[in-house]
DNA sequence: TGACGCATTATACTCTATGTATAATTACAT
DNA sequence: ATGTAATTATACATAGAGTATAATGCGTCA
């Protein structure tokens, strides 16, 4: 009945390298070609049996959540803490931008894979809408810091909405190219946010305005 | 070896009927429960059997692309004729936006199942791509309308591309939810795209630009 | 009417993939 | 040596896409 002690630290550290080693298969896999990424695959990859993946991760979708959540604590997310320890909101923003785009174009093939993923299974689907949430808040924490006086005419829910799609993995991944890069992207992004904040009720898009008459065509 | 003349005109209008119980069966499963989709679930709707969706179509993805060209050719994108009649390229911009909008709006639930399913098949993928391909020149005509003196300091290609993240189906989704109505959507896209137009290198993010001295922190 | 063209059906496979169940084996811990 | 827990080997179940083939049904045309 009562169970004897059991401390097994040299088999965690084990079965953690195991974990690990899972996860790297995964990523390359995914990296290299997502066609062939399967539970399979990455078991043989990673040199062991397709069950082991199942003890350790539960599901493909479980696999999928805990590679995600590694790639954010490594990489470009380490400088996060200093978007919100700067004091300038705007600068506080810019810094998101340029480190989100980062992280974005270093797991670019991966996060694109695992949006596919992720579109074929509720599971990662919901998962993946957690973490984007967590990107939201850190908006939500940003705007309120700016100016109110400098806030441009939307409501703040609203802003924070526009600024939430101007920085989602997707914008970036529609605007990356094979001449656009990385950085190019996150100027091009800054500069859709600046019109967000600053342009406070822009005038209709006629082009020329008050040209007199001459209605053409 | 000469075949005898054969023009089954009645057999055509069978079939091309039994093409079109296909295609709406496709849709209801598609706007009412996306786990429910199979080509099996479409067969068993429609009436027929799994082979005869494979004589029609081909596969999944052939029987989702036409799918998608039925949704286009009726609806909202009836009026775009307009678009390329108006002849203010502002005005012109203004009014594909909407039409986009209510495209959209009209076949949420489809479109975001179909680009779930592009996810994970490489055809349809390439199927949806060609197909944005086509609202892109749209929007390459319409840029080129504009007076060259009113465009935004950006080069054309990368004004291009701004707009057609500003006018994909991912942005208007992203944005849309339970207490933002199509139209509201519609506006706030229009305000995005006037915020790239209208804005010729806005000042930096800085909120509070010429506080003198005091760099805090 | 009878033969032909062609779409549909019924049936039976093949593949790939996820996920579950279970007993045996292995590695570590005490 | 014995308990603990992870891993393995193996077998199944389920589901979906796609292919193959013979039979059937239905317009079409001579």
């Amino acid at each position: 009945m009562t169970p004897r002690p059991y401390s097994p630290v040299n088999r965690r550290r084990a079965v953690d390298a195991g974990r690990d080693r899972i996860l790297d298969a995964a990523l390359q896999l995914l990296q290299r070609d997502f066609a062939a990424f399967s539970l399979d695959a990455v078991a043989r990859k990673a040199g062991i049996t397709r069950m082991t993946v199942y003890n350790q991760f539960g599901s493909k979708a479980g696999l999928l959540e805990e590679l995600f959540d590694q790639l954010v604590t490594r990489g470009a997310f380490a400088d996060m803490p200093a978007v919100f320890a700067e004091p300038d909101p705007g600068d506080a923003l810019e810094l998101f931008v340029e480190i989100l785009g980062r992280f974005y174009s270093e797991n670019r093939s991966v996060l694109s894979r695992m949006r596919a993923a992720a579109g074929s299974d509720p599971d990662l689907d919901e998962a993946m809408r957690k973490r984007n949430e967590r990107r939201r808040r850190g908006i939500e924490t940003l705007v309120q810091r700016l100016d109110p006086r400098q806030r441009p005419s939307v409501p703040d829910g609203e802003l924070v909405n526009t600024l939430d799609v101007l920085l989602s993995f997707n914008t970036f991944d529609s605007l990356a190219g094979p001449e656009r890069t990385p950085s190019d992207v996150a100027q091009l992004v800054r500069r859709l946010v600046r019109g967000v904040l600053g342009g406070r009720n822009p005038g209709p898009l006629r082009t020329r305005p008050k040209k007199r008459g001459s209605r053409r065509k």
